[in-house]
DNA sequence: ATCTGAAGCGGAGGGCTCTCCGTTTCCTTC
DNA sequence: GAAGGAAACGGAGAGCCCTCCGCTTCAGAT
């Protein structure tokens, strides 16, 4: 949003980088509150750091959100690059089970930024589509997936995935491949 | 809503108005968050003995809310029985307008109450425009009050007193007035 | 009147939040 | 490579929230 991602000096940097690894666990594993000073001193700085890096506990909350959303977001070109544009996708999709797996342990936390930034989950969602759209394009330019897929669909089915994941972990891995199978190219029409 | 109004113990019970009637000074005057304990301090009770009765600063501000809610209804009855009707609907009006007046330095206090509970202000317009009709069919009976008036209508009118008192204080009263003289029997159609 | 146990009271104490400011670290400039 | 100033750091401390439990008070029973 802003440049608040990348303080001026080197130290500010890193120690907002640490501070968001560290939140993200510590968010993620228990549902009860965290202290902020337990979060500031597992990161190794003074909690007075912590609070001109995120001068309240939502700011937290949100910048870690922010952070997952963009990195997950941040993947798609390198996989790209590196896997051919089905496995790409199945990969992405892969990695936001993962995330949002996270997610559900954060979502205590998230309940209190929402009230105070309702924008946050629709720009979020715009982000993922993007990504989604970057991805299904590829593949269907490869001619390796149907050209009649809409992401905020697939969106939606992957936050399906996202409930069995919680029932149980590998019917998540069994739902992607049965999604992945309905888009490649070749597959019977979806309506 | 439930039997919490009237603890079984006369101390309870007085212990209780001392902590509504000094939260309400307290909230209103002030549109800083005011330290839970000096409420109880005022009130000459243990921060304990606050916290017995209401357990969180939300359950506090919404009981000081439905509590003066309360009041203004419920005199409705003994304004009709010292006043004519039209003289009982002016009176009421005015109360109401100095009474928001003191939820207007509640405001802030009321934010999180509606989060938390957001059934609480259809709740009290029930109850609001039930005194209302009361009052407009009273007059209504002794051919004072013009029979279409719809309440719902009128609380919205008030609500515009209300904002006019915010600018200058005798603003309401005149325009309350002006609401009165519409209101009687004979003036011309509202249409 | 007295007795009794349940209801209610008070406030010390522990944990968390957040501010404030003296100290340290970084970057730029020369 | 040294100096200077700005940026960032750390953590003590003050204030607030809320719990917990020994003590007090009330109200019905005898």
């Amino acid at each position: 949003m802003n440049g608040s991602d990348s303080p001026r000096r080197a130290d500010a940097r890193r120690n907002r980088e640490k501070l968001l690894a560290v939140a993200l666990r510590a968010l993620s594993q228990s549902d009860e509150d965290v202290p902020l000073d337990a979060i500031a001193k597992a990161a190794g700085v003074g909690i007075g750091t912590l609070y001109r890096h995120f001068p309240t506990r939502e700011a937290l909350v949100e910048a870690v959100y922010r952070n997952e959303v963009e990195r997950l977001c941040g993947a798609v070109d390198n996989l790209l690059r590196d896997l051919p544009p089905d496995q790409a996708l199945r990969e992405w999709m892969k990695r936001f089970v993962d995330y949002v797996a996270t997610k559900r342990g954060m979502s205590a936390a998230l309940q209190s930024v929402v009230q105070a930034d309702s924008g946050l989950f629709s720009e979020t969602r715009g982000r993922m589509t993007d990504a989604l759209k970057k991805l299904l394009d590829s593949g269907i330019g490869a001619g390796l997936i149907r050209p009649d897929v809409d992401p905020d669909d697939l969106l939606r089915a992957m936050r399906g995935a996202w409930l069995a994941a919680d029932e149980q972990a590998d019917h998540a891995g069994r739902l992607l491949d049965l999604l992945m199978d309905g888009l490649r190219y070749g597959a019977p029409g979806k309506a």
